[in-house]
DNA sequence: ATTTTCACATACGCTGCGTATTTCGATTGA
DNA sequence: TCAATCGAAATACGCAGCGTATGTGAAAAT
């Protein structure tokens, strides 16, 4: 019995993404060549033009798959939490910690907007803002929160999280910076709070 | 009187650095060709290799000429308010707002982190956020704001700012977003008072 | 006046993307 | 079972663009 064309060609797509996610990750989008990473997939560049369109394409699942990963840890950190509040900052801090990966880092902080233009407007749809926007959503019909623009409130903590992340990648000791961007971070949120206590 | 040899070499590095601003800002940097952009310049790729080294040499000057006016043009603008808070408050809306300009869009915050990596190490040193640090360093030290960490607090605020500019600038009505986006700032930034009011 | 310097131009090679064409195994139908 | 078809991936090709090595001519130095 012979493998069927499909699973095949499912396994090939997911040969191609496991092989860019490491090329992108380690060399940066721009240095990352295609023959090099579909030879390390064991295919040729045939099989990643027929699948993917170009080197974007692969570079846009490669960015969706992630980002899938990310929001789904966050939602997961987050639904530990008593309170939609906390759930919020859990999943912030859940975000910034995640960006501490190199992989995350360089693929979908620094090169994926330069490649794919402006996160909300990404293929993959940015599902970490999506969570984010739903829990501030919700958090303002309770009152929790001021009755702010929603998008705009999601917006500005996740650039502020992921902002945070940066610099603490790049400072000289990363376990000591990130206590004190996750503080900072515990401080400004309550900025958004109808009732700071 | 022949043109002294400084003079023109000066010249030559600006117009390089006019007509690259314009390419990287209407092609972004990995389409700008340095044959073209030279060619508008009225010189050729070996003027450019001679000062700047290689492409991201080129970028890098760019970057840190916009960085520049971007920085003055933010203290002028925080030197009219009356109180430090106010006047960190107007820094961070004047950066909001000219990060709606597509070039300033286009080479700062969607090239410059891919290229040059994250702003905090960058060669022209991010003046940005030297303003905005000193900004909060001074507020902390009046009691004005919190005891949090100086340049974790600097970071999260800038990152917020630039990460809403983003947002602002991908979406279909941008004046009519960018109130709403600067309204949500401020209530975010009171969570770093320490007497809000 | 001659030599040296050096800013820039010219010439070259190499890498790498995208496309057009080909191949060959899998699928389908009789 | 075999022939016909399909299509996923391979192969071959062209071209753009970066960086480097070398050349050149005008300014500076002696």
């Amino acid at each position: 019995m012979a493998t069927r064309r499909i699973e095949t060609m499912e396994k090939n797509r997911a040969a191609l993404i496991a092989a860019a996610r490491k090329a992108f990750a380690e060399k940066g989008y721009a240095a990352a060549s295609m023959d090099d990473l579909t030879a390390a997939a064991g295919l040729t560049r045939g099989a990643l033009y027929h699948n993917f369109g170009d080197k974007r394409g692969l570079f846009a699942a490669v960015v969706s798959q992630i980002d899938t990963e990310m929001a789904t840890r966050a939602k997961d950190i987050g639904a530990r939490e008593a309170t939609g509040w906390n759930a919020l900052l859990a999943e912030a801090e859940a975000y910034i910690e995640m960006a501490l990966n190199p992989e995350v880092r360089r693929i979908v902080l620094l090169d994926g907007p330069a490649v794919l233009g402006d996160p909300s407007q990404w293929p993959s749809q940015d599902t970490c803002l999506q969570v984010t926007l739903t829990a501030v959503e919700q958090l303002i019909a309770e009152g929790v929160m001021k009755p702010v623009d929603p998008e705009a409130a999601a917006r500005l903590l996740s650039g502020a999280a992921l902002n945070a992340a940066l610099w603490i990648a790049a400072s000289e000791d990363p376990p000591a910076v990130l206590p004190r961007a996750v503080d900072t971070f515990r401080h400004l949120a309550t900025g958004l709070l109808a009732d700071p206590t």
